[in-house]
Order: structure tokens, then C-alpha cells, then sequence
DNA sequence: AGATGTAAGTGGTACGTACCAATTTGGAGA
DNA sequence: TCTCCAAATTGGTACGTACCACTTACATCT
């Protein structure tokens, strides 16, 4: 089935290998079943094999196929928990659940990094950073209270109608080129406070979950964000893989 | 610097590669600070630039090192977060923050999966389960209330006294050869019940963070674990990186 | 028929080469 | 002095080859 790769061009070759990949996943191959060896992809596609794996190594990372070695190379069986996205995004999540996403500003302002904030965002007191009041919403019911800290001289010009008018992840990408290398997320179980039992209208009888978390780029922190979310219809899944460190216990 | 790789064999070289620069950077270089070209390490450790790739391509998914087009590659700085462990261990993080952790096996028992628990597993109502019921203390204080179900199939004759005797992630390599591949965690804040207050030693007043979590091994859940940890003193943290995925949004 | 060992097939590691893309550097020119 | 462009440097992509480690299938021997 010689299926030599589109002449898209822009996205490097694995890259077009791993939808074609995918596609062909989605539409004829069952869970558990094996996919052609790497050589033999090789072939078809008219790439060469350190392609092929590296297209292959990113489609593991992801879940969709599981390798084993003098065996071949798997169709990864689960679709529940598939296409959990790396990064939590609450637009993206609540789509795949069929709710409508809204995000209210509810202010928005510039301050001075306080000694506290300082340290969660590890830079000097004093630096200006943005204060960015949240209310996100599923099918208008609320379900978050956010509260972002991103330091002003990484976004400069950043207005409360642009925030408005997009999410702020894509604000990151097409507006700031922002590169996000990882993230950190802390969870805790709080009893809920006044103000964001108001927001979500809630009592405070429900526990919050409160989650901080801590985006970089290039080894440096550029989003603080804390928030609550109400805990009796919130549940906060992710998905972890093992880091090579392993290797060194 | 002519460092030639030692010949500890049954390593693979990008692996050793990856120990060497770990030590040097923890040893000799500051956070931003620069790395040798690909082209440089690879004559500096007399290693081909595709191996050099490879482990520096590990060190980037660990977090400790990254890298930019045109400009080099470089040492993460926040060294806080740094050493996560990709999967959670209750017992390497309890070490690290210089507390002694302890494991009681609370009870071990064989039964068949009933239908809730057979969803959980993805496998048919019916087939053998181990439920362990165990609590985690750190310096004999209680913390986690942890009740695993594993399928007997995979592990065919774990003992009590086997988890008694060593950390259930150990047993899982040692004696089973287990290969992990990835794992989903679920946080969710919920009221404390009755017998986890009683185990944890806690009021119902204070809120308890439920965690589940499912491992996964060749794209097959082995693992089911349902903890409850004090929401006063317990802060669960993980780590995102993005998926390939958001190459096709 | 069963046990055994060998060959074939698979992913894993490692080498080398070439060129592309992004960034920095520094010299030529205004 | 400043601006601009070319060269050098760096990581990114892609090719090819070779061999190793592990698994499976099959032929051979007992």
C-alpha cells in the first residue's frame, strides 16, 4: 500500500508519518493488534527506519501504541483515558465532555510581585507581574475560580479584552511564541473559603480542590496560577509517565 | 576534558553518557549555564552526535536540561521542583523530605471482581483480584489510606508477608519483571468518611484529597489504587510535559 | 511425540553523513 | 556610529549501515 508521504510541507517528515500513522489506527486496526515492523514501515512509506522510529517514539510517549522488543509494535487498547491532554486545558476539557466552556475575567491588574508571590514565581520582590481573576464556566454552571500571576516583561501589552476574546494558552502561542517545556501541578484537598464559595455557589459545607500550577519555558517560571474548584463535580485527572531517572535507583 | 566512557557494561552508552552529565553539571556548572555543542561532547566522550541526541534528549524530558535552536542547550535552573519522581513513590517522597516512611499491610485477600471493580480494571466481572488495604505512615504519622486491587493473573502468588517485606513497586520489577508504562491519576476533594478519619486520625470536619490511579503496562491496567490522604498535611505534586499531541490542534 | 537448538524476525543501540533552520557574530557598507 | 548582510555556530531532521537483545517459529534430533 505504497502511501508515500504528502508533500505537506512546514511539519518534518515524521511528523506527517505520525498522523498517517494515526489514522490508519483509528480506521482499521483493533486494540492489541501489531503494526508493521519498523522496517517494513520503512518501506511502504518510503522513509528511512531512524524516521520511522522517532515518529513511533513520539506516538508511545502519547499512548497509542505500546512496544515490546522481539515482538513488534502494538496498538495501545484503553480508549477511555486517551487523548488526555499533556497540559490541563479547561476550554479543551470541557469540550471533550460535551460542556460549553466560558471564562469570565473577572479583573484584571498589575502589581508589584509581593515577597510571597516572589518566591512561588522565583523572581526578584518587586518585579511587575499581571493579576488575572478568573471564573470558568461549563454550560454556565461555575466550576472554577482562578487566580494567574504572569510576570509583565515576558507579556508585555497583555490587556483584560485580549484575554477576553481567547484562552490564554493560545494568547501564549500566537502572540508571545511562548515555548512551554513543562509543568508543575500540586494538588490539596481545603475546606472552602467565603469568596470561592460565592463564586461557585457553593456551600461551604463541599471541600475545594485547590491546584497550583507552575508553568515554564526554557527552565524559567512564566505562569503561576492557583485555583479552587468545587469538589463534588470536579475531578481532575492526569497522566504521568516514567522519567528516565528510574534508571539511576 | 578527553573523558572516555567507562566500559560498564550491561549499560547503554547514552544511558552512562546521561550519569557523566548529570555529575558534571551538578558538580561544576550553574543553572543557564551552557553545555557543550552536541558536536563537542560527542568528540569530548568519543560518542557518535546521534547517541549525544539521545541522552540529552532524556535529560530534556527529566527537566534538567533545554535547549534552544541556534543557541545551545542549557542547565535547568529551580532546582525545587527538580527530581520529581515521574511516577509517585509515597516511599522515595517520603524520604526525600527526610521523613521515615512506613507501610502496613491492613489486610490481604483474593475475590472476583465484581462489576464496579471489573470497570475500574477494564477486565470481565469475575476474574481474581487481590484487595490490599494498606496505610502509609511517615515518622508514624498517618497519611494515606491506600486500597490496591491488582489481577491475580499478572501476579501469581504475591503474599502479605512479600509487600510486608518490601515496597510494592520493587516486588512489581523484581519478582514480576513488570515494565510500567504509564499511569492516570484522579484527584478529587471529597467529605472524609468515617473509617478514613478513623485510620488517618483525623476530624471529619477536615477534608480528605481522593487519588485514583491506574498503572499501565503494554497498554493494560495492572494496577487500581484508591488512596485518601488528609487534606491538612498532604500535597500531592506531579509533572506535565506536553504531549505530541499538540502538533495536530 | 517431545525436547532442543537454530534461524528468522523484531525492536534497541550505535555509528556515520548530509543538509536545514534558527541564532549569534562580526565585518562591510552607508 | 549605525545598519545590514554574510558567515559561523548550534540544534533539528533525514538518510544509510551495522550489530545486539529478545522473541517466535520451525526444523532437527532423541
Amino acid at each position: 500500500m505504497n502511501a508515500s508521504l504528502a508533500p505537506k510541507e512546514g511539519k518534518p517528515l515524521y511528523s506527517l508519518l505520525m498522523q498517517k500513522l494515526l489514522k490508519k489506527m483509528a480506521s482499521s486496526m483493533k486494540p492489541d493488534e501489531r503494526l508493521p515492523a519498523e522496517r517494513e514501515i520503512s518501506l511502504q512509506y518510503g522513509v528511512s527506519r531512524a524516521t520511522v522510529r522517532q515518529a513511533l517514539a513520539a506516538l508511545e510517549r502519547m499512548g497509542r501504541i505500546y512496544r515490546v522488543q522481539g515482538r513488534g509494535t502494538f496498538v495501545s487498547p484503553q480508549k477511555v483515558h486517551q487523548g488526555l491532554p499533556g497540559f490541563y486545558s479547561f476550554s479543551t476539557a470541557m469540550k471533550k465532555l460535551g460542556k460549553t466552556p466560558l471564562s469570565l475575567v473577572l479583573s484584571f491588574s498589575e502589581r508589584e510581585a509581593e515577597e510571597y508571590l516572589a518566591e512561588k514565581l522565583k523572581v526578584h520582590p518587586g518585579l511587575p507581574i499581571y493579576q488575572i481573576l478568573r471564573l470558568r464556566l461549563a454550560d454556565n454552571e461555575p466550576m472554577l475560580l482562578e487566580t494567574s500571576y504572569l510576570p509583565v516583561e515576558r507579556f508585555p501589552g497583555l490587556t483584560k479584552q485580549a484575554l477576553e476574546e481567547s484562552t490564554m494558552y493560545r494568547l501564549f502561542r500566537s502572540r508571545y511564541g511562548v515555548e512551554i517545556n513543562h509543568a508543575i501541578e500540586a494538588f490539596q484537598s481545603v475546606q472552602t473559603d467565603a469568596r470561592t464559595a460565592q463564586y461557585l455557589g457553593m456551600s461551604r459545607a463541599v471541600p475545594s480542590l485547590r491546584i497550583e500550577r507552575f508553568t515554564y519555558e526554557r527552565g524559567r517560571i512564566i505562569e503561576y496560577t492557583e485555583s479552587f474548584a468545587r469538589g463534588d463535580q470536579f475531578v481532575y485527572t492526569v497522566r504521568l509517565e516514567p522519567s528516565a531517572k528510574e534508571e539511576f535507583s
